[in-house]
DNA sequence: AACAGTTACAACCGCGGGTCG
DNA sequence: ACGACCCGCGGTTGTAACTGT
């Protein structure tokens, strides 16, 4: 048996709401605050509403610090990277973005940041092919026997990415472990945006006109970027970082395949920069990371790295 | 102009967890 | 300990706006 229904669904309005409702919400909100209780909140407000509408309706559009579109690249990179880190834990990741709700974050991933990650990675993927093939009919693949086929060369996560699915950190299968690990070859000038944005120190980007907005996504979505690296996430950013982090090194992550015979070992975790970068990151996302570490142990048995890292940037 | 397909976003739904009596 | 109530979350749906034919 479920469980009783938080209202008269035929009472009560649904659907899209009024100007006047707006008003009604906002004001009633402004004066009286929520008293804690979204339940008895519409019929004290004047509303015809639910009052799980009406928390929807206030958190997700109301409330008065709230941004609407305009997403920033910087913001973008946020939310592939910690999406990356901890699925699809909207609440999270929109607590990380100033001014943005777990819908819109959710809603802007959905239609149109997955979109934008998936071909980037795919025109990734294409030239890495290409550097392979050329590797192989011009000289001897590294360990004697690597001859690269697309299929048997491929990382586990490039053939997630073809085919992503909504929760990559469901720690149920290789390909969505491997897509969890976080990004520790970042660079310090890649990350800064990001930091500052967490401690609430950057400046709220100022959204564009709707016009400007479309013609921007255009840009984004064309095959080859004037002023972007090919291959990277505008800013610099590897997108390998993003989707193939299981490739960054065997010293701080658990095995995972047998690729690092493939080209990729130059992408081991290089300085102290980037090691200071992930134990920042281990801060903000405590539970993603031991929950990693717990599927690691799961599925492949490995043991996590003593706790305790944040010490040293406190 | 009309229609179909696609995109973007608001809103709904149902479940899990926390709180309280 | 238990059940009712409520909140918050993530997934899904509905629909207006836009685009292509």
């Amino acid at each position: 048996m479920g469980r009783a229904p938080c209202c008269d669904k035929m009472s009560v309005k649904r659907g899209p709401w009024s100007p006047e409702e707006d008003e009604l919400l906002r004001s009633y909100v402004h004066n009286h605050g929520t008293g804690g209780n979204w339940i008895a909140l519409p019929h004290k407000a004047g509303l015809n509403r639910c009052g799980k509408s009406c928390r929807l309706r206030w958190l997700n559009y109301l409330r008065p610090d709230i941004k609407h579109g305009g997403y920033t690249e910087q913001e973008d990179w946020i939310i592939c990277s910690l999406y990356n880190s901890i699925g699809s834990r909207w609440s999270i990741i929109a607590s990380k973005l100033p001014g943005r709700t777990d819908n819109d974050v959710k809603n802007y991933w959905n239609t149109k940041l997955k979109k934008k990650a998936i071909a980037m990675h795919q025109q990734q993927q294409q030239e890495y092919y290409h550097q392979q093939q050329q590797h192989s009919s011009g000289g001897r693949g590294r360990r004697g026997a690597a001859v690269v086929t697309p299929r048997a060369a491929a990382p586990r996560s490039q053939q997630c990415a073809s085919s992503m699915q909504p929760s990559p950190a469901s720690a149920s299968d290789a390909c969505s472990f491997g897509a969890m690990y976080p990004s520790p070859s970042m660079t310090l000038q890649a990350a800064a945006p990001v930091l500052a944005r967490y401690d609430g120190t950057a400046p709220a980007p100022v959204p564009p006109p709707r016009a400007q907005q479309q013609a921007s996504a255009l840009a984004e979505f064309s095959p080859a970027p004037a002023t972007a690296i090919s291959g990277t996430w505008a800013g610099g950013l590897p997108l390998d970082d993003m989707f193939l982090p299981e490739l960054l090194g065997d010293s701080e992550f658990p095995p995972g395949g047998d690729f690092f015979g493939t080209g990729f070992a130059p992408l081991l975790l290089q300085d102290r920069a980037a090691a200071s970068l992930q134990e920042l990151s281990a801060c903000y996302f405590p539970n993603a990371q031991a929950e990693m570490w717990a599927a690691a142990d799961h599925h492949l048995h490995v043991k996590a790295p003593p706790a305790g890292l944040c010490h040293s940037l406190t």
